[in-house]
RNA sequence: GGGCGGAUAGCUCAGCGGUAGAGCACCUGCCUUACAAGCAGGGGGUCACAGGUUCGAAUCCUGUUUCGCCCA
């Protein structure tokens, strides 16, 4: 067989997506006497591109996906993307300014096709990409949050919490983004810490000389000022409280209130309150039957109640107001200090918590059994430590503003009639005003993506229609995602999944971290630190990428990427891909091991116990998420149990015919070694049966180079992707056998150790004589002298017993678990070198031995460790002790 | 102000009660017929600091320093 020395992902990748594809894998067997596994994919917005951090979570989630299906489970990965109402809507204006256009031109409708436009465009990068990354999604299954049926749940879910009185429409506060001109809910604002001016003003009371110093970041606000608060047992201001004080500029005369809320140790402990445009002052306003004016407007500008000012933006009128403020000799210094002032987390622009008419959510009816399902267990957060997170915010979570003033999204089924005003909520619109025949409109708004968002585990699934998928599927096996939505998202995913469909929407919350760059910072476009995830996919390939992404990383903590990191994923799929190459260059023409074939050779019996401990390892770390620890196993087992030691050592056996009755073969220039076809065969069989098991643990993380070698070693007949998860075959390993291997391994290394001692080229054939301390050592080292001898890149091995051996002159030693090695020299040995060497390592053996001695003649110790840990501690002082033996009887016979 | 997390080899990070690990970087020698995207050998760490619990602590507890994040 012809294969490259260098794997080539990129010849390999695209074609097994398109044959798993074609071949119906991504689709769930359905099989309902299996348990079900389902996922659905956090869905992205449909006009964006995926980033590293998207990579991270549909690499993780596919591993789960991928290890579940390999188990023989129903799995469903239900792949969609989101309609993103913000920022969408903002590339759509984008793209019309450009044309000198904007979406008020077109109109609502033409604007809407134009948008979908763009959709049917770009939509389609962001799946490709998910395809790219070898996730195995089931694609029949795609979902789009503005489809009919998902739209329909929506509407389900609006007039459902209308009819149960856990919506309601008022004026309130909001946190208003000028430049999206959009109500945005409390989540969506992000609070940096800023520097600004503390503007002191002077209120002087009415009817008194006295005068009451307010303090203000944003004195434009002043016009709208419906009182002055002070702390109810504030004694500096005991007797101005029931007073009026007189507004400057504005001359409207307002009270002085007194409200626990204020706190007295800031500024002069008094505060202006203004209900419209701040949430503390509008709380406190609804506490007092304040007014509330509102002076500045959806687009930034002063409103005509903002007496003189009206039309100017906020920035000219707060000018304006300082100027005229100190005029009026009112204003009482200026101080800077460094305040949280919240910014849109979509365009960044400042905030203006302004008075407007939306839609809110009554949360806390919908709180209640999400805080306790994630109590009891029933849904569990992991890591663990996200579930304080989650309870904080929960039970201070605040009513949901889920109206937003833009054109693409789920408009809001509500029709109010122009004549009588009357509210109608419904599914379908209605012709007329039930009270009054009146003719209605429809709302003008649309949903919070979020609010669509929140159903997708089950809207996906065919709800509110009762759909096979549905009972097959709901609730969802784990929603895996970043630990910064679980506000915007999972929670309220939860809320919703258990209010509408009686049940948690998953079972396991899985969290990741954030992908940083190398510097640690937070990729963003402005700073131009983000990767495309395909560039790395075109460089190193989906399986170099996905396994860099998951080795030496845990949940929830967040991930520095890297080119290092990335190359050396690809590295170990070129590892990989050699070793199987290795196998089938070996492999004779129609060899096909026998699956039923027990070996008993010990180094077929080591490699098998070396992969059931990592079956093991795997499987208990997949069951608890821990994908960097499964990365890890079987990374080290390919690399360091299968290439570096089993291939190297099978390659003895390997030199043979496995057809023929005996062959024989030199692993060394002066021996000829003799050995049945049938342990050529034993060698070649084992190769393969444990190729076949390490493809299949590795294949959830590297599905492609697995399924490619997989393909190779089944001739062409089998899939690595529907075979089965390996479980640990006991009957193949043989703890002794790996005790045999222990110790040869020990003696090679010993011995290399030597080689290098006297600078040997690996193409330098040497003498060695491995001295075996009792004839059980001996044993072990002529069970695997031709291994040892061929790794060795030995001459000759001698394999004798201590009290037989005659003294090895003109030579090296290296003491090694159970005996001695030594390695002959032909010229004359440098004895102080290796007087040297020898006491240098004596020192290390006693300092061991003094250690272990000490913590055995602590009584304490000896009662009350695990019994499992004295033994442990009394071989290794044995061993220790014969080591130190073998040394000092070395340094005698130098001597 | 409240909460959470990080601090382990030069760098990036695993480990989280039983003698300190990986990748990359570094040093030495090698194209040894699977792999130089490799092989073999090697150097390098009072696991931030101070107390405590324990036979035993990087690992558990308390406090301190410091960096980062979330909430208010």
């Amino acid at each position: 067989m012809e294969l490259s020395p260098r794997y080539n992902p990129s010849q390999v990748e695209d074609k097994w997506y398109q044959r798993w594809k074609e071949w119906g894998y991504f689709r769930p067997s359905l099989d309902r006497t299996q348990p079900a596994f389902s996922i659905a994919m956090p869905p992205p917005n449909v006009t964006g591109v995926l980033h590293l951090g998207h990579a991270l979570n549909t690499t993780w989630q596919d591993i789960l996906i991928r290890y579940h299906r390999m188990r023989g489970d129903n799995t469903l990965w239900v792949p969609g993307t989101d309609h993103a109402g913000i920022s969408t809507q903002a590339k759509v204006d984008e793209l019309l300014r450009e044309r000198g256009q904007s979406r008020h031109d077109l109109g609502r409708d033409a604007f809407l096709q134009e948008v979908w436009r763009w959709r049917e465009e770009y939509g389609g990068a962001i799946l490709d990409q998910i395809a790219k990354l070898g996730a195995s999604v089931d694609w029949d299954r795609l979902r789009f949050t503005l489809d009919e049926g998902l739209s329909q749940a929506v509407t389900e879910v609006f007039v459902r919490l209308y009819e149960e009185g856990l919506l309601y429409r008022g004026n309130y506060i909001t946190n208003w983004c000028v430049s999206c001109r959009t109500a945005l809910s409390d989540i969506e604002v992000e609070h940096h810490e800023e520097s600004g001016k503390l503007t002191a003003i002077a209120y002087s009371v009415v009817g008194q000389e006295a005068e009451i110093i307010v303090a203000t970041t944003r004195p434009e606000t002043m016009l709208g000022d419906t009182a002055v608060a002070v702390h109810p047992d504030d004694p500096r201001y005991q007797d101005l409280i029931g007073q009026w004080v007189e507004l400057p500029l504005v001359g409207r005369r307002i009270p002085i209130i007194a409200d626990a809320f204020v706190d007295q140790t800031f500024g002069t402990g008094a505060v202006k309150v203004t209900p419209a445009h701040d949430p503390n002052d509008f709380d406190m306003g609804k506490r007092h039957q304040l007014e509330e004016i509102k002076v500045i407007d959806e687009d930034g500008r002063m409103t005509n109640l903002a007496s003189g000012y009206q039309g100017l933006s906020r920035e000219e009128a707060r000018r304006r107001v300082l100027l005229d403020l100190s005029c009026q000799g009112a204003l009482r210094g200026e101080e800077v200090i460094t305040h949280a002032v919240g910014h849109c987390e979509r365009c960044d622009s400042v905030i203006e918590p302004l008075l407007s008419l939306q839609w809110f959510v009554r949360v806390a009816p919908l709180a209640a059994p999400a805080i306790e399902a994630v109590k009891t267990g029933d849904i569990q957060i992991v890591p663990e430590r996200f579930v304080k997170i989650y309870m904080n915010w929960m039970e201070n979570v605040r009513d949901w503003c889920i109206s937003r003033q833009l054109w693409w999204g789920h408009r809001i089924p509500a029709y109010y009639c122009r004549d009588c005003g009357h509210t109608v909520v419904s599914s379908a619109m209605p012709n007329a005003c039930p009270l009054c025949q009146g003719e209605l409109d429809q709302d003008p708004d649309v949903l919070d993506t979020w609010f669509s968002s929140a159903l997708w585990p089950f809207s996906t699934l065919g709800w509110p229609e009762s759909t096979e998928d549905l009972a097959l599927f709901y609730p969802t096996s784990v929603l895996s995602t970043g630990y910064d939505i679980i506000f915007f998202w999972v929670a309220r995913m939860i809320m919703q999944g258990i209010h509408f469909t009686g049940e948690k929407p998953f079972s396991t919350v899985l969290l990741h971290g954030l992908v940083r760059d190398s510097e640690g910072h937070k990729m963003s476009k402005s700073r131009g630190n983000g990767v495309d995830p395909l560039e790395v996919v075109t460089k190193h390939g989906a399986d170099g990428l996905r396994i860099a992404l998951v080795l030496g990383s845990a949940p929830g903590n967040d991930y520095r990427w890297s080119w290092e990191r990335f190359e050396a994923g690809s590295h170990f799929a070129n590892k990989v891909y050699n070793a199987v190459r290795f196998v089938l260059m070996n492999r004779p023409e129609g060899f096909e091991p026998e699956d039923s074939r027990v070996s008993q050779h010990p180094v077929d019996q080591w490699i098998w116990g070396r992969l059931n401990d990592t079956v093991t390892t795997m499987t208990e770390a997949l069951e608890q998420f821990e994908f960097g620890q499964a990365a890890r196993a079987i990374y080290d087992f390919w690399w360091d149990d299968y290439c570096d030691w089993y291939i190297e050592m099978a390659k003895v056996r390997l030199k043979g015919d496995p057809h023929a009755g005996v062959s024989q073969t030199r692993t060394h220039q002066d021996e000829k070694v003799f050995f049945t076809g049938d342990e050529t065969a034993g060698a070649l069989t084992t190769l393969i049966q444990v190729a076949r098991r390490a493809l299949a643990l590795l294949h959830p993380f590297m599905p492609f180079v697995t399924e490619e070698l997989f393909w190779a070693l089944n001739n062409g007949t089998a899939s690595v992707m529907v075979s089965v998860w390996p479980l640990p075959e006991q009957k193949r390993a043989n703890p002794s056998a790996a005790r045999v291997v222990g110790l040869v391994q020990q003696l090679i290394r010993t011995g290399r150790n030597l080689r290098h001692e006297v600078r040997l080229n690996p193409s330098d054939l040497a003498q060695f004589v491995a001295v075996a301390d009792d004839v059980s050592v001996r044993q072990s080292f002529l069970a695997l002298k031709s291994e040892a001898a061929l790794l060795l890149r030995a001459k000759t091995l001698d394999v004798v017993l201590k009290d037989q051996a005659e003294t090895v002159s003109r030579a090296i030693a290296g003491v090694t678990t159970g005996g001695s090695v030594f390695l002959r020299l032909d010229g004359l040995i440098d004895l102080d070198r290796e007087r040297e060497r020898l006491s240098l390592a004596i020192g290390e053996a006693t300092q061991e031995k003094d250690r272990i001695q000490a913590q055995l003649d602590n009584p304490q110790f000896v009662s009350r460790a695990p019994a499992d840990v004295v033994k442990k501690a009394r071989e290794s002082l044995n061993e220790c002790q014969a080591r130190l033996q073998r040394l000092k009887e070395r340094e005698a016979a130098l001597a």
